[in-house]
DNA sequence: TTTTTTAAAATGAACGCTCGTTTTTATTTC
DNA sequence: GAAATAAAAACGAGCGTTCATTTTAAAAAA
């Protein structure tokens, strides 16, 4: 474990099914596509993963953690209510355009379909993560007093809209274009003071 | 066709469907599982549809009609343009109560994976048919002039996101009672007076 | 009114195929 | 020499679909 050879064979079913799964489910990728797809054989898969479910599992901790980490870091680094939430926008924006299967896969695929006892994927740690930052600004005063489930839907649900519209192929131009914009609506419907 | 025994048989398959191909994914719906769960005969089932696509092309379509007669219905009665904003945002609301399978179905379901050549599913009718509504009002000074996507975005993002938090169990009562502050939040980041 | 005919509707076993997984044997890599 | 990979075959289960057959219900004929 953790040897050279693990990390590529790994990473090449990663970005393989990452990448499928997104684009065509995961019941509807089989053993077989990821075998020839990924450009390895059976055996391989299977001695890193003992089931297709666990390369599920796999794909799925890894890409809430990368998302995580990038919203957690620009969060961090803001100066100041306003560009925080700059940041999530941007950074969400940002990994859309940078890594849009990784965006597709927390987005559009139905982890159920492998993690049966998985929480939604809206308390998936990014979005939680989130979702305590909202919770924060309301209870602090910064944002309007309101329930955290609309503050939190008017926040990330023009940001995932735009997301999806680009992963539609509807928007076809650069999606970080639109992040001052879209933070200039959000702010208006939230922030106390203008 | 049209009989009576043949809309007693599609509905039992429509009903079905709707709400097992919402749940469990298009994919993992076998014609058994179908047969089954609806109670009739796989011959039936393939008496009526010629194939497993065809039972998702006619799901599609009846669902996007409804909804579509829904938005537009309550479109056409309101008496201005805030009280049009409210009926998309409570119908939506309203539907997802009354018949959350159908919701579910629509928001849910990848029907890429059944209707290989369809657009996405925000640029099915009843979705479309919002879109132009926003368009007009931006075209005729209501909302403040800005891109038609950040403006959908910005309408359609929190109403979608309140609707998936609900199917996700994450909201536990009525979403309507949303209706009223959710709309607050979206018209104070569009129109141009308040 | 009873019998016959018709066509729609429903049945479920069977077909060919793909699935996830395991096993086997052999080779490559560190 | 131990760990990693390859290639191929085999497993049973389940898939979408087909089809010869039966049931049902109403119309036609007697």
């Amino acid at each position: 474990m953790g040897s050279v050879k693990e990390s590529i064979t790994k990473k090449k079913i990663f970005e393989f099914c990452i990448r499928e799964f997104a684009r065509a489910g995961y019941a509807n990728v089989s053993i077989r596509n990821i075998s020839k797809g990924a450009g390895i054989s059976i055996g391989a898969i299977y001695y890193y993963f003992s089931s297709k479910e666990q390369i599920g599992q796999f794909l799925y901790d890894k890409t809430t953690e990368i998302i995580l980490n990038k919203i957690r870091l620009g969060i961090k680094k803001a100066p100041n209510d306003k560009e925080a939430l700059r940041s999530i926008i941007y950074n969400l924006f940002d990994m859309s355009e940078k890594e849009p299967h990784l965006m597709e896969f927390i987005l559009y695929v139905k982890h159920k379909e492998f993690l049966p006892d998985a929480p939604p994927i809206c308390s998936s740690k990014p979005f939680e993560f989130i979702k305590n930052f909202i919770k924060e600004k309301i209870e602090s005063g910064v944002f309007r007093d309101m329930d955290i489930v609309i503050a939190s839907a008017l926040i990330m649900g023009p940001v995932i809209r735009i997301i999806q519209l680009r992963m539609d192929n509807i928007l076809n131009n650069d999606i970080r274009l639109y992040t001052e914009s879209l933070l200039n609506g959000i702010v208006k419907s939230l922030f106390k003071e203008q």
